[in-house]
DNA sequence: TGTACATCAGTGAACGCGCGTTCACTGATGTAC
DNA sequence: TGTACATCAGTGAACGCGCGTTCACTGATGTAC
């Protein structure tokens, strides 16, 4: 309950960032409640009212927090994806790191795709090629291609198949956090099944 | 806005059925909110005070709509596969019966699979025979493990399956809803996808 | 160098709202004698 | 048949809480002359 020491002067808008580093550790602290406004005032040492300094109204706030961490999961997939080499591997590491962000970070994937103001309405418009949405999709489409052009999954349309991974993945993440009473596998496990499943390839004979 | 007449000396418990049904309208009306007890009552067009009088607080209530619904949702699925014989058909079925409820109820679908307090609260443990939840999940079992005896699906453990099955159909039911920007395809063409790849059955030559 | 003033970061108190819950009550209907 | 009383369904007012937002302010730091 350290006191916070005020900005210099012309330098008031670093309390933007103060503010969306305090409601990552609200949402660590409290995964599955929504983003208040008050409560991300608290966690910075600021009184409520100051948010109003950086943010128009707490819209443009979980905006703010929603633009930052949809960046850290987009970093996050490419980053993985970029260490295989195989079109399948890519794949796998991209919806491994994918579903690890969300179970490993469930308040920033919550409030990424479960709350009440979505990513939606804070990137462009789905299918504009400027869109972080879009590109993000784009992304998983590649992979998927990828795997099709190689001759390891089966052809057909890549931007459906990149739909039924993305429902699944985010199915799994939602429902592992919601119904914790169910028998679920591990996350390895998880995508293995999909990958297999959906792309029909053999097993990765270096696993046993 | 009519007012409400008081029920009968000895009945006062039908309240409670009308409650449950008043939660139904609001979910309908707001499906993305949480319920609220003073939602419910007014609703219901009673004090808000009298729920106490049937549930000894919120989460009874909450719960007593969640069971409500999931044997609602049970019954849409149980009846859409008895609609059809052949093994993929009966999983199509179930399955676009599953998406459909969710789809068409939001409200419902979201109070069972993704409000604070879900399902798994309300029924039993999960694996004890006699819980609610487990047997749901058993129908879904049965209908995949009835694909690979019939040579349909090639052979795998029909519990891993299944819980591929619910993830998909989770994640898009709950990012259609959520994510409206995204070009979805409709739901029937969407489960096709899911049961194509999944059970890598021919495309049923009925459809065009 | 000193002084008046403007700028800037941030605050404290208050607003109205909806929430879950408690409490003492009201008034109609049934039962005992 | 009348009357006292118990039961029962339901209520109105109040509680304390956290919320988003507004408002007039404080006090430190910079700039102009």
């Amino acid at each position: 309950v350290t006191t916070r020491v005020r900005n210099p002067h012309g330098e008031g808008s670093r309390l933007r960032d103060e503010l969306i580093a305090a409601a990552g550790r609200v949402l660590a602290a409290a995964p599955d409640a929504d983003l208040s406004l008050r409560a991300v005032a608290r966690e910075a040492g600021v009184a409520a009212p100051s948010v109003y300094l950086q943010f128009a109204d707490k819209t443009e706030l979980v905006g703010a927090v929603i633009a930052h961490y949809f960046e850290q999961l987009r970093e996050v997939v490419v980053n993985a994806i970029a260490t295989a080499a195989e079109p399948v591997d890519r794949l796998r590491a991209g919806c491994l790191a994918y579903c690890r962000f969300g179970l490993e970070r469930p308040g920033p994937y919550h409030v990424l795709f479960a709350s009440e103001a979505p990513v939606a309405h804070v990137l462009g418009r789905f299918g504009d090629p400027d869109d972080a949405g879009t590109r993000a999709f784009a992304t998983l489409i590649d992979a998927i291609r990828d795997c099709m052009t190689a001759g390891i999954a089966r052809p057909g349309d890549p931007f459906r198949q990149a739909t039924l991974f993305w429902s699944a993945m985010h199915g799994y993440v939602s429902l592992v956090q919601l119904q914790r009473g169910f028998p679920w596998q591990p996350v390895d496990e998880f995508v293995d099944d999909l990958i297999t499943t959906f792309i029909n390839a053999p097993a990765d004979p270096d696993r046993q």
